[in-house]
DNA sequence: GGATCCTAGTTCCCTTTGGGTACTACGATG
DNA sequence: CATCGTAGTACCCAAAGGGAACTAGGATCC
């Protein structure tokens, strides 16, 4: 019963639900992994970009920011010399890493079981 | 200790490691629509345009057809007129299945907690 | 026999996103 | 006064996403 934009219950399946645009947000490697980077307590940019083997700066910006602007995790500013960022996962953050740990746990449960990934025997 | 292409234990943050591809596939808000889809059984290609609400038939082609690269999913053509081709899960998609419904569930049970998304009050 | 319909795409083109490298800002430090 | 370290931004290019129109090939309608 889908009236306009999905005002009565929400379905990932409809385009125009709000729920579509945090999945599109979510369901994102870099969000997965930056995410579960944070699961075990603040860390700075440098060091999110080291755990995150493989980012550009500026796509680690990009979405850091995103995941700020929905509330996921919170950007402290340490004003001091030289400067210093700490992201950490707010209370919505950590409770998105379930789903997204699981995520990433059944990739590397399961790799083995995708030849054409590991360039199989 | 992560030799060259992470050959002993697999991690999704190292970026030269299988299971990081593995991620990207998954991670990816058509996949994880797509899979979902045919979760209560095979789907034609039209109805999983239709069931993928704002997917272009270009967009829906590639994915599938990646998620039939690495396994995921059957393509079976009946060559009927007019031709069909229906789409199923393959076992290893009926097991990726579990945390993308998972991440799907949570992305609908947790929309409230996102005003930026829901134009909140 | 010709027009039309159906399904499952493909093609074209444009916009958005991703990505790499280099550069900036800022004060401390040598 | 040059250098370092941190957290980015700027620039430019490549890849992916996305919309609309078009293709193929037989069936069905008129």
């Amino acid at each position: 019963m889908k009236t306009d934009a999905c005002t009565r219950q929400h379905d990932v399946y409809d385009a125009s639900c709000p729920c579509r645009q945090l999945l599109d947000l979510l369901a994102n490697k870099w969000s997965a992994l930056a995410l579960g980077a944070l699961e075990d307590g603040p860390r700075r940019f440098g060091a999110l970009r080291d755990r995150l083997d493989g980012v550009s700066p500026k796509v680690l910006t990009a979405t850091l920011r995103r995941l700020e602007e929905q509330g996921l995790i919170d950007r402290t500013v340490y004003p001091s010399v030289p400067l210093h960022v700490e992201y950490s996962l707010t209370a919505l953050g950590e409770d998105a890493c379930a789903p997204l740990a699981a995520l990433r746990e059944w990739a590397v449960a399961n790799i083995d079981r995708f030849p054409a990934l590991t360039g199989a025997a």
